[in-house]
DNA sequence: ATAATTGCAAAGTCTTTGCAGTTTG
DNA sequence: CAAACTGCAAAGACTTTGCAATTAT
């Protein structure tokens, strides 16, 4: 029913095994849908309540998810990558003077594709790095 | 006259000082105008001359050429960052199976950029990150 | 002179990996 | 039980930095 249990079971399907620090990041990423969190945060979540686990067991899982197309991870800059759910649709805008993400339509880039692959036979991923600017107080102030 | 002196020019404008290897770094930059050289490539260049100078120099000086609006970096994806003359503008595509790079015209995120203005009163800045695709010959093999 | 710059080695950030022990199915 | 998974420590990739010595102006 859950999300959760959605995508465990998409998980051992695909012949994963579940185990606690897997279900925790899951459940982290899942509760954090429009939030951008690193791996590093994610680590932080889990291991609040599963102490022992490690970073480098979340990343492991983290490219796992992504493998089976659960999860994707952007580039906000020139930090960390962020990772959310590959179901959420959106693209990102952060200012750079004071960090804020504005999140942008998912149709954002459909007439720039489109002409890409017009002029240049060139088919064009769901971007994976964010843009850069000025929002709207920092352009002004 | 040189595209070069006149980059060494405004560097001692700003108070700074024409070292060799300033002058190689900006030579190198210059004469592959169209190349997107990670600053190991450019240090390569530079030693083959300067056997004594040291990347981290030439990473000093790429600063330093980018805090004049000299030259900008732009990522192709998850490496290390490439350098051009900040004079070309250009955006960038990037083959995931083949990494090769499709340079695209200067105008493309016009009305991306329109839109989220409009919108979100937010800025772009030129981009920093390079889309990624399938180029035409890998898009359909 | 004197402020800018340099080479070097070390540190920093983010991420991956080898391995021996543990756990899931 | 066998394969998947784990924590840990170490390595890896890219870039930055502290410092004492050197160099441009």
């Amino acid at each position: 029913m859950d999300r959760v249990d959605d995508v465990l079971a998409r998980v051992r399907e695909a012949g994963g095994r579940v185990t606690s620090t897997k279900r925790a990041v899951v459940t982290v990423v899942s509760s954090n849908a429009d939030a951008h969190l690193t791996a590093e945060q994610i680590a932080e979540q889990v291991l609040r309540n599963l102490p022992d686990s490690h970073i480098s067991t979340v990343y492991r899982i983290l490219h796992e998810l992504e493998d089976l197309g659960i999860v994707r991870h952007v580039h906000l800059g020139h930090g960390p990558s962020t990772y959310h759910l590959a179901a959420d649709h959106h693209h990102h805008a952060v200012c750079e003077s004071c960090g804020v993400v504005v999140e942008l339509p998912s149709d954002l880039y459909d007439d720039v594709a489109a002409r890409i692959s017009a002029d240049h036979g060139f088919e064009l991923d769901v971007p994976h790095f964010a843009l850069a600017g000025r929002c709207r107080s920092c352009a002004t102030a």
